[in-house]
DNA sequence: CTGAAAGCGCTAACAT
DNA sequence: ATGTTAGCGCTTTCAG
């Protein structure tokens, strides 16, 4: 026995498949309560479940969207995962789920699947974004909300993007640095072929030479933002001659691995070294000692990206009216446990 | 412009629609190179993708699924997910992800959603199952793999689980536990409603019982499963007169908040403290000390559902064909530096 | 080897 | 107030 159509409904209702939906769509003309009543019950003796394939193909909505990120064990994306799917779930939305894993021929493939799906709309938050990807959802003019990068490269298509200023907090997390006395600082970037990791570089570099500091004293590594990156990097930082006494690092999962492994090998953070982290993922306040990091507003991007979705997506010509097709969140700071001011004596 | 559809392809090249339909679906009639070759170029011209839901229309599958989970924000099911996400990507299959966020409610709402959508089959990674839910799932007969979940108490449904065999791991934890010494033990457990948290705790108890120790005597503390819950646990325990020298947690999230809150406090673990967790996240490996742990095969666990699901889902009758509707999965054990022979001059 | 025509389950004019 | 008709984009007989 397979699903109840609608023509199943209607013939044991005695009326026409258009009555039948018409109580389905129930903001249709008035009709005799009697019939109303008579499709009401076929449909509940039926257990008839109206087909949305069907629906999509007519009306040309799937009241689904495509969720991308890069790296779903990382517990920045949870939180801004949850904020995508508490209002995807209040506006009656479905999210399909696709994990790059950093891997830009994985994510073509889930974008080109996403049109064929025809998903209403497209977040991306992954950090580096192929052309190839945006080829489809240009041309299919899917709504697309993207995270954190640069929308001028990506024209013609229905965007919106998220921007994020990291100045704000990266300043208060170099304040705060020179403030406790540290002057040989160290960055930890993510990969230097995202844009994002440069952004970030950059912007640490400036807040620093914004107060006089010689950009080309800071030690940049190269790391992978995974926890091993952390842990790599905090070797190559100890055996530096003249080592620096804090490091700032891309995102907060390379700060968890030098910390850990610091912990590992007797290293005493702060005192030894100061850290601080970037994205202030839930864990940064769990952990000991409890990371100082530059705060993000991880569930509230989410929610907002969803938000700029779904206004696109009712009114695309909403972008010629706006002044700018993307929205700012500012970055903050937050200081915990894990910067103190450097130990001079100990010069080893 | 709009998407391109087939009969844009077919007008492009010259042919008609069920041509293009053959090309598409090479498993067709030989045809002329010459034509095949157009059409090849019309599509190309167009970047003509196929409505998956005109297909979907058709053949009655989506080539979608939904992936119920408790709680985005724990490792675990990152690792799951990555899982189930290979294989269906693999297999051509997009993922629905859906949160319950531990609210029933939440995972009734999703799956009636998903049924809607008709979806190819669902899997059910939730610690708490309503047969709510189920309703839908089993009259649409909508093929459906679940966890660490009785499914004797669902019939009808086209559906597989997949059991955990705690015993192993948490017969080894303890053998652990006892022959460093230990006597006086704790367990923190999940919500006492969630079936699952029944069984990790009377694994712990049988195990102990099986080597001699009386089950009475160990202190059981009811936890929510997350960070915060493993935080209060050890006040709780640290407060008792007579403390117990180890405690064995249901899931790791819960030993982490436990480890992080205990080096706040000047709590040393495994000196003061032994800690064994379950689930073995990736995390419990990087954080120090590295958390000794039951194990659990994540990833694994998530491609085998997929698989299971996949296989019903080609063949429906295979059910019958099984001896039996679910796998095991077997846990272990990862001794790691949580654990230790207990202080027993630290009386206080 | 290719085209014409009939639907899949539903909605939306247009009739009645 | 309800029924009829014509598709949505695709696959699939069945002819040619």
């Amino acid at each position: 026995m397979s699903r109840p159509t609608i023509a199943d409904v209607a013939r044991l209702a005695g009326v026409s498949k258009s009555t039948v939906s018409r109580v389905l769509n129930e903001n249709m003309h008035y009709m005799r309560p009697e019939t109303r009543e008579r499709v009401a019950q076929a449909i509940s003796v039926l257990g008839y479940n109206p087909s949305s394939v069907a629906r999509s193909l007519i009306s040309k909505r799937t009241h689904a969207v495509g969720l991308l990120v890069s790296d779903i064990s990382n517990p920045f994306y949870a939180d801004v995962i949850h904020g995508v799917e508490d209002v995807a779930i209040a506006r009656g939305y479905d999210v399909f789920l696709c994990n790059t894993n950093y891997d830009v021929k994985r994510g073509a493939a889930y974008a080109r699947s996403l049109v064929a799906k025809q998903v209403d709309g497209v977040i991306i938050m992954t950090s580096n974004v192929s052309d190839e990807w945006m080829q489809d959802l240009v041309r299919c003019q899917v709504p697309v909300v993207i995270l954190d990068w640069d929308t001028r490269c990506l024209p013609g298509g229905v965007m919106r993007s998220i921007l994020i200023d990291f100045d704000a907090g990266i300043q208060a997390a170099v304040d705060h640095l020179l403030s406790l006395g540290h002057r040989r600082l160290a960055h930890v970037s993510g990969p230097l072929r995202y844009p994002t990791s440069r952004q970030r570089l950059d912007s640490f570099l400036h807040a620093l030479s914004r107060r006089g500091i010689d950009p080309a004293s800071v030690t940049a590594i190269e790391g992978n933002l995974r926890i091993d990156g952390g842990v790599s990097a905090l070797q190559k930082i100890m055996a530096m001659p003249n080592r620096p006494t804090a490091v700032f690092t891309a995102n907060d999962l390379m700060a968890l691995g030098m910390i850990w492994s610091a912990a590992g090998k007797g290293i005493q953070i702060p005192e030894d070294l100061s850290v601080i982290g970037l994205d202030d993922i839930s864990l940064a306040g769990d952990i000991h000692p409890p990371l100082t990091t530059v705060s993000l507003p991880r569930y509230e991007i989410g929610r907002l990206a969803m938000n700029m979705l779904l206004e696109v997506q009712n009114d695309p010509a909403i972008l010629d009216r706006l002044p700018d097709r993307h929205c700012t969140v500012q970055s903050g700071f937050s200081v915990r446990k894990t910067t103190a001011a450097p130990c001079t004596h100990v010069k080893e």
